[in-house]
DNA sequence: TCGATATTGATAATCATTATCATTTTAACG
DNA sequence: CGTTAAAATGATAATGATTATCAATATCGA
């Protein structure tokens, strides 16, 4: 699983704001686009990278997710029990989430016309518009039966 | 400013689980029926009650947060920095809301366009729907000038 | 009033995350 | 190539909101 757009976003970055290439790093973005597991946690990355003996402590994974978040190369989602999840912010793709409450999955949505009655709502209220929280939770289909 | 309606809430649903009165959680209701300010934190309250040398105890605080939560006299609001703010859940009112992100002003919103939306989302990807979140972050008319 | 049980306060513990700081890497420059 | 200043890292302490613990206190039905 490569991700040649991904890295280049990083190293974009680093070269814009003068900071330095480093092995371990990339190593975590490749954790993370090697995993079939979307939505990953911080506690989550650091257990893919301990299971190869990656020697990357938890402060270099917690310091490489938010760097990659400044880089525009992932999102994070701020989840209801306090802990975060990161998913890639394939350029320009904004979208909602379907969590499910017996699993944890997460499904990517959208809507433009929920979109657009949004905005409205700002208007209405004279709000400048920055960004939108919408997270729908129910029970997925598998796990119904 | 009186809450006949909350307390009868709390009452009831005290005898309903067998529990037991006590002053220092009307207490705690009381105060936050009294503040103008609405969606207060557990800090928040803590010092409202403080002014007041009240003796009341964060712990308390909590506590009594949470059980006015299952009485269904409060909502608890997650919020992104990983607090929560409580709002009275003045009966049947499900909305959401717009936050300013320069004052941190709430303001409650509905649109039952938007919910329509919303559940047809959750049946497109064959979930049973439970709760949204709908959170709109903007810059309100006081703070944009 | 008595006694079983809920409530409380003080404080320790938890959990995710951030800060600190000494050590190691990186990379621009000579 | 080495030097070297600055960035990155690891180990660990600190933080902040919240929850758990437990002995002391308050509540309330008998």
């Amino acid at each position: 699983m490569s991700t040649p757009k991904e890295h280049e976003k990083l190293s974009d970055y680093i070269s814009s704001q003068k900071l330095k290439q480093s092995h371990k790093r990339l190593t975590v973005l490749k954790a993370i686009s090697a995993s079939p597991k979307r939505h990953l946690t911080a506690h989550e990355v650091l257990a893919l990278l301990n299971k190869k003996r990656s020697g990357i402590g938890q402060a270099t994974v917690y310091r490489s997710l938010r760097l990659l978040c400044d880089a525009g190369v992932l999102n994070e989602l701020r989840c209801e029990d306090g802990s975060s999840r990161y998913e890639f912010a394939s350029a320009g793709s904004h979208h909602d989430h379907l969590i499910c409450t017996k699993c944890g999955r997460f499904v990517e949505v959208f809507d433009p016309e929920i979109e657009r009655l949004q905005d409205k709502l700002f208007a209405r209220h004279g709000f400048y518009p920055e960004r939108h929280k919408l997270e729908l939770y129910g029970v997925c289909r598998m796990c119904k039966r």
